[in-house]
RNA sequence: GCCGCUGUGGCGGAAUUGGCAGACGCGCUGGACUCAAAAUCCAGUGGUGGCAACACCGUGUGGGUUCGACUCCCACCGGCGGCACCA
């Protein structure tokens, strides 16, 4: 009988299902570990062959963890709000949640024929009003606590999509025009709900040290943290009361600033600009506003800016530094002004180049004149700081600045608040209610979940005002207290990122009405071992979970700094022409094809064996037939034609295998301990070709083999493994062991070497000594070629590995 | 521009500590089985030369350290991902 992947899948599926095999208990005296995929979006496309890669790889990891004696607990959800389905519903009329249960259920079928072991009691989605109760219950302490605040946010508007306008995500946005429709785009400043992340940055920076992380992932979140240390310095406006502040990584630089920089959107532009400048800034300022970010970053070679005809004063030596206006300074970070250093800036230097503005070198080394000089080196022409180097200048100008009031030492950070609020209908709504008497409270705990109106295709659409969708639920909006005073509910949603930032929480304890989850539980489960997904989350994703975390920690609700231990991306897989897969290059592979015709079992091994799990690899069908042909190998091996157990598994071991054997037990277990899956599998190829050799297959190494072998192919595993006579399934077996005393031989191979290359080799006693190393190899008559008439200059000999002779 | 990753046969990849480069799989070639084919099993397979033993070359490029380098150091080139006027 043929390997008949269909039966005998489906067979073991429905049995775990019956059997709840892979349920979690939360109390155990077994130690714990919780492994974790980040859980997808159910779009309407269903599975990509690139979800089972990290699903294959946490599934092997949970298995192998089980038969090591861990109580493991390995969930999966749903990310389920999203843009997709708003967009669904407003052009078909369908609602957005029963098109949304619908993607899940495909989901969920497709992620079930691959065999999983997922605990399926704990499944999660962010849509079920019981799951984001706890999303606003999240954010209602955040408010408390006052880290969730309003301000007025510049965002894309896009006043003539249909409707009457509608706020697009930068995503969205493609040459300043809107993705659909090609509507243009501006900049408006808006109110928006905004999460105060920088309260925290120092911890998201600090903790990083103790993760085991990729160092690409966390050199990337310190980059998007961007601490740095300076200065802030106050320049003291001509002729006005009023101040300027920058910040500064150079105060050693100060004596030569020559002239300053606000950005177009500094508060003080209007407020010092003379009157014979005004028209030439209002004009600027105009020019700025219609530039997108992109255009005022990559797209701008060329440094503009305009006179405001104010002058500041250096603190330092009382000169007149004419203040500009330039749209390459950012109004996001410092202070959104700066002093400018053209003599060692690069964008100072440029844009004195451009305006003709002076240039006066502190610095010696470089020419100033060519190029401006950043690099390290003798103050010059700056009074005191003369003859110091650069961290002593800076040390002495903050000093010296502090002693003055002109200034002091500073920290910044590059991250900026998070914006919380969405435009949009399909996702958490935040629980906060406006009332007319101009006050604002929080809808009680007692009411969460705030669950979403149900809306029709005609409420759907943009509201116009640029207002979520949700300001048409008339019903739901307006709200009357007791004493009769009138509300009106916020309209703005949650993004994505909120039901996605405490998820791994929920799984705990998924069904808990009291509390996000219950403290024991969390205790016993936290934090995560080992998290699996793409690195397109390395920044936002995992920095907003982690800054949540931080947050509940403090407030008592987890036990744990960090929620995410070990972290690993999986590497994109390509299609056959290495090529990123996509629907208009014709290289999708869909994994239920797959599965089909080759079976679930094919798959995980192919995409395991592909190459390392971290790394982007290209899809090949000739590669999945391959795998399949093993596992036809491996079904050979110990079922005949009449569908039996071959007669040569025997109870009698004629020590045929015996090396190759406990070699395989202790590479594979090695191998996925470290997640090497594709060494792992190429390990148990090599051991089934020795036993494709040998007459006789002792049945206690071919129950090795199989466990071996179930993390991978589980289905195929539990099969033969019933087969081989076993009462029970396999998932919680102990792992097999091995035998130290088989891997060690008396005798072994050892090269010879004459100047480092190998000139022959010889069998011999393991314990062989240098000496005689050494007279077998003279005597060796290859040996003899290269180093006869030559004198021996050095012998280096390793006893049981090679001798090498070096001569002249 | 900056940060990170990466470069090995016809292809995917292996080499865990500086010690036989190319495990394992795909593909290809040959053999067995078959009337024949497919499937399967067995063997071979980096390049050049040689009947062979073997020799020379060979891990992106150029240099270096070392008895010995895919592995360590310096400089450069290509590919992938991320960030980008961050003062």
């Amino acid at each position: 009988m043929v390997y008949d992947h269909k039966s005998i899948e489906n067979k073991w599926q429905r049995y775990w299902d019956e059997h709840e095999t892979f349920k979690a208990s939360d109390k155990s005296e077994k130690e714990k570990y919780y492994v974790m995929d980040m859980f997808p979006y159910p779009s309407g496309q269903g599975l990509h062959v690139g979800h089972p890669e990290g699903y294959t790889a946490t599934d092997i990891m949970s298995r192998y963890k089980r038969a090591k004696g861990f109580n493991v607990l390995h969930p999966m959800g749903w990310d389920a709000f999203g843009l997709p389905a708003e967009q669904y519903a407003i052009k078909t009329g369908n609602n957005p949640a029963s098109f949304t249960n619908k993607n899940v259920q495909v989901f969920k079928n497709q992620i079930k024929s691959l065999g999983f072991s997922i605990d399926w009691s704990r499944e999660i989605n962010t849509t079920d009003p019981e799951y984001y109760k706890w999303s606003q219950w999240i954010f209602e302490k955040l408010y408390e606590k006052g880290l969730a605040y309003e301000d007025e946010i510049m965002v894309n508007w896009a006043p003539d999509f249909p409707g009457g306008g509608i706020v697009v995500a930068n995503e969205e946005v493609i040459d300043g025009k809107t993705e659909r429709g090609g509507y243009p785009v501006y900049r408006k400043p808006m109110k928006q709900w905004v999460l105060r992340i920088t309260a925290y940055a120092d911890r998201l920076l600090e903790d990083l040290e103790d993760l085991d992380w990729p160092e690409a992932i966390k050199e990337q979140q310190r980059h998007w943290i961007g601490k740095s240390v300076g200065a802030s310095v106050s320049f003291n406006v001509e002729n006005s009361a009023k101040k300027i502040e920058v910040y500064t990584t150079r105060p050693d630089t100060l004596f030569g600033a020559q002239y300053m920089v606000l950005s177009p959107e500094h508060e003080l532009v209007d407020v010092i600009t003379t009157s014979e400048q005004k028209d030439v800034i209002s004009n600027y300022k105009k020019e700025v506003e219609t530039k997108s970010d992109l255009e005022r970053t990559d797209l701008n070679k060329d440094k503009t800016g305009a006179f405001t005809g104010a002058y500041a004063i250096n603190p330092i030596n009382g000169e007149r530094l004419p203040i500009w206006i330039a749209d390459y300074v950012l109004s996001s970070y410092g202070t959104g002004a700066i002093m400018a250093v053209p003599a060692h800036d690069n964008r100072d230097w440029e844009f004195a180049k451009k305006f003709d503005l002076p240039i006066k070198a502190v610095i010696e080394g470089g020419d100033v004149v060519e190029a401006a000089y950043t690099g390290d080196g003798v103050h010059i022409n700056s009074g005191f700081l003369d003859g110091l180097s650069k961290q002593e200048a800076i040390d002495k100008a903050i000093d010296w600045l502090t002693e003055n009031s002109a200034g002091h030492k500073q920290i910044n950070y590059r991250l900026r608040d998070w914006i919380f609020s969405r435009q949009r209908y399909w996702g958490e709504p935040i629980p906060v209610i406006h009332w007319e008497d101009g006050t604002q409270t929080l809808v009680p705990e007692s009411e969460l979940p705030l669950r979403l109106p149900e809306m029709t295709q005609e409420q759907l659409k943009p509201s116009g005002t640029g207002e979520s969708p949700l300001a048409n639920a008339t019903d739901w909006l307006t709200v009357t207290r007791e004493d009769g005073v009138k509300g009106r509910r916020e309209t703005n949603t949650m993004p994505q990122w909120a039901g996605s930032s405490w998820y791994f929480l929920r799984y705990v304890d998924p069904h808990n009405s009291e509390a996000l989850a219950d403290a024991d539980k969390l205790k016993y489960w936290m934090n995560v071992d080992l998290y699996v997904g793409g690195a397109e989350h390395a920044v936002l994703h995992l920095l907003y979970a982690r800054f949540w975390h931080k947050f509940l920690y403090d407030l008592g609700v987890v036990p744990t700094k960090e929620p995410f231990h070990k972290l690993v991306n999986q590497g994109m897989i390509l299609g056959e022409n290495h090529e990123k897969m996509s629907k208009s290059k014709g290289n999708v592979v869909n994994p239920d094809e797959i599965v089909n015709n080759y079976g679930a079992d094919t798959l995980r091994v192919y995409e395991m064996f592909m190459g390392p799990l971290t790394q982007s690899k290209p899809w090949s069908e000739d590669g999945v037939s391959g795998s399949r042909r093993w596992l036809d190998r491996v079904w050979r091996l110990l079922i005949d034609d009449e569908d039996k157990l071959r007669d040569h598994v025997t109870t009698v071991n004629n020590g045929d295998l015996d090396k190759i054997y406990n070699q395989t037990v202790k590479k594979v277990s090695d191998d996925l301990e470290n997640m090497r899956f594709n060494t792992a599998i190429s390990q148990l190829m090599v051991f089934v070709n020795e036993a494709y050799k040998s007459d006789a297959l002792p049945i206690e190494y071919m129950n090795g083999f199989v466990q071996m072998l179930a993390p991978i192919a589980p289905h195929l595993a539990e099969e033969l493994w019933a087969r081989l006579g076993h009462e029970n399934d396999i998932s919680y077996v102990e792992w097999p062991t091995y035998d130290d005393s088989h891997l060690v031989e008396d005798t072994l191979e050892i090269i010879f070497q004459v100047n480092g290359k190998v000139r022959g080799k010889a069998t011999v006693a393991r314990d062989t000594d240098k000496d005689a190393m050494l007279e077998l190899a003279k005597a060796d008559e290859n040996v003899q070629n290269f180093i006869t008439g030559k004198e021996i200059r050095k012998v280096i000999a390793i006893p049981g590995k090679f001798v090498n002779i070096v001569v002249s």
